[in-house]
DNA sequence: GATGAATGAGTTTTCATTCAT
DNA sequence: AATGAATGAAAACTCATTCAT
């Protein structure tokens, strides 16, 4: 037990100097020192550098998954109802991130570090799955459109994971992530234009050439 | 005496080499090789190896904004007309993308380093803002609803970027692009729901736990 | 656990290197080997090539100033214990500095390198400072002559420093430095005049144009 | 003829550079910015920065010689008239010097650089000549006390050197040079102690422990 | 198990020098 | 003769990892 405790100890002080330096800029003695051990009792818990950072994000993608797995999934008969489970989802992911921001953003966003490539491809591949999973059960209930399924599925994906990288882990929102979840379900489930009934003639005030900006 | 030797093929050839290894493992010595020219002449060009991935990644930048200001853009009155300049956009980036595959990824998902960060914000902070200001402008030309902007617009716009790197990166997906831009803008225009007038008994077959997988 | 090399290994080691080639032209790969140790273990002990030559040219600094405040001080009271107690210092001095050729050449002529220009100059201060000091006690004694102070305060530092440059660092003189140290002395105290009472008639022939050598 | 113009522009320019940086920091693109004209340009005048850099040197050590050579030199039959030569011979010294301070500063203490050790050297060794010279003439003459020759000769040269080092190159006085080297031979011809009919009694503060100072 | 001193491989960068124009 | 772009050798320093205690 008590190497379950040390090996914590690093975990956790490993995550902090990693989200706070980077795999590179990370030194292995400052992981050392705050989690209160000399240099080599790291390698006794651990491979190598690298496999201590592979360690850290596979915690926060097991964290992520465990956060998904412990909300009650039930069949889904309305519309309302897969909404709301949707958001509980997203809201504990979202939570989970916020928890861990450092971590997240190296988890999404860092440099490909031994298997830390294939962690991330396999949570995004899980995550796809789960998309792809949930169209096809839905649009064969008939709660849904039938689409591009593989295509939607990532954008889905895409789109929590930059909602994740931007608003969480950059701007370090903590709060209202159950909103943040329901107004991405909206758009999800209803898409931008307006109902069809809404007259359509406008001048739209459209403005050229986009991104000329900075 | 003009330069000898083009900048071009020093970009060149270290884009193709930091797309193989990525900014850490690229060594300069294999850029210089891959040029042609010998390792000091690097710095001739460039202050460090950090300076020129900074160029290289904003020369993507730079193209991919080129490649949406090349667009002709008139005001939009009807959904039909938005989403085929829309569609034209994002077939224009994904070729852009596709053309560019390794730097591409570095550009979108690498690591930190030196300016690389803001050359990234950079691009997704326009690419948001210009989000926001068609969402807007749709909106009150009554074309589009009024959503959480803000969100939404970082949503579109993490949809599209999730697209580039796991489908044109990784998949190294080159044709169909201006498909895969129709099948995207059709998930964002109207969302996931089937229409209401559909029926939506269904008993769902929506699976339990998701993620669990690997 | 003690360091288990001694710092003394490496600035002894360091000394000879020093001496043999310069600062410049010295290897930090062949210090280490020198100190039969790795190169990364010069940098446990020191921050730089840099500190390492300060180090070693401190050391015999110190070691020079241990000499001197060595000695019996007393007060004195006849141009005879003035003139032993100096011959004392200067022989101590010399005999510091025989010890040490390599490196007193490099503390006393060698190119500024980080603080060893401080070194040198603190050193030397504070040389002229205690000659000032004596200059002026002498005087008000009525055992010296009240001449430019600070002037021949730093002549006398001159006339020691060359002395160990020309005589003991290049000639490699180490015997005989009471014999030295006495017939500076003589010079100091008496100058180069003939007692007045000499005849000085003569038709010296001193020749012209001096320096004209080579 | 232009060659030697452009030799003159080299030279003076790398005697700037190399008085600002010394020799290891000074860069030969610097120098030949500063000459106007190319990097190239200048191996086609000197073989290597090392060769320029001691031809700098020697031309400083030359007009020395030529400072002392220029001067009227005629048989000295009093103390009064060896003194006024070497006054003027120290002036002129001192002039020189005070005129090209910075590479006096790297001629008399700079790093060893190819040859130009040997041009220091040979510089001191002559001076160191002319004073033997002029001892054992003024000796032979009567006018001058019979002394270890050697040994005086070269703590003239060290007080004439460590004078210039630290009175005219580091503390940069151009001014008032003549008192100088007449305060410098006052010293040399009669000495510290004061007058032999003076009572020599007194209680001499002299302080304990030199250079205990820092 | 824990320690931390020692190791030494590995890489960017500088800059004197060359030589085609 | 002059140019200055290109060259490439050379060396300090870092830091993950090891292993004797």
């Amino acid at each position: 037990m008590a190497r379950r405790i040390d090996e914590q100890r690093l975990t956790a002080a490993a995550a902090r100097v990693f989200a706070r330096h980077g795999f590179h800029a990370a030194r292995v003695s400052e992981i050392a020192r705050e989690a209160g051990v000399a240099q080599g009792t790291v390698y006794l818990y651990f491979k190598s550098k690298e496999g201590l950072y592979v360690a850290v994000l596979e915690r926060l993608a097991r964290q992520i998954r465990e956060a998904s797995a412990g909300l009650a999934w039930t069949s889904v008969t309305s519309a309302n109802a897969l909404r709301d489970q949707f958001a509980d989802l997203y809201t504990e992911i979202f939570e989970t991130c916020a928890a861990s921001r450092g971590v997240a953003g190296l988890l999404l966003g860092g440099p490909p570090v031994g298997r830390s490539s294939e962690v991330r491809s396999e949570l995004l591949r899980d995550a796809e799955a789960v998309s792809v999973a949930y169209l096809e059960a839905g649009a064969s209930a008939g709660l849904l459109r039938s689409i591009a399924t593989t295509t939607v599925a990532r954008a889905i994906v895409g789109l929590l994971l930059h909602t994740v990288t931007r608003t969480i882990v950059e701007d370090g929102r903590a709060d209202g992530l159950r909103a943040l979840a329901e107004e991405l379900l909206d758009f999800e489930l209803h898409g931008l234009l307006a109902p069809a009934d809404r007259t359509q003639t406008a001048h739209t005030a459209v403005p050229a050439a986009p991104m000329t900006t900075s």
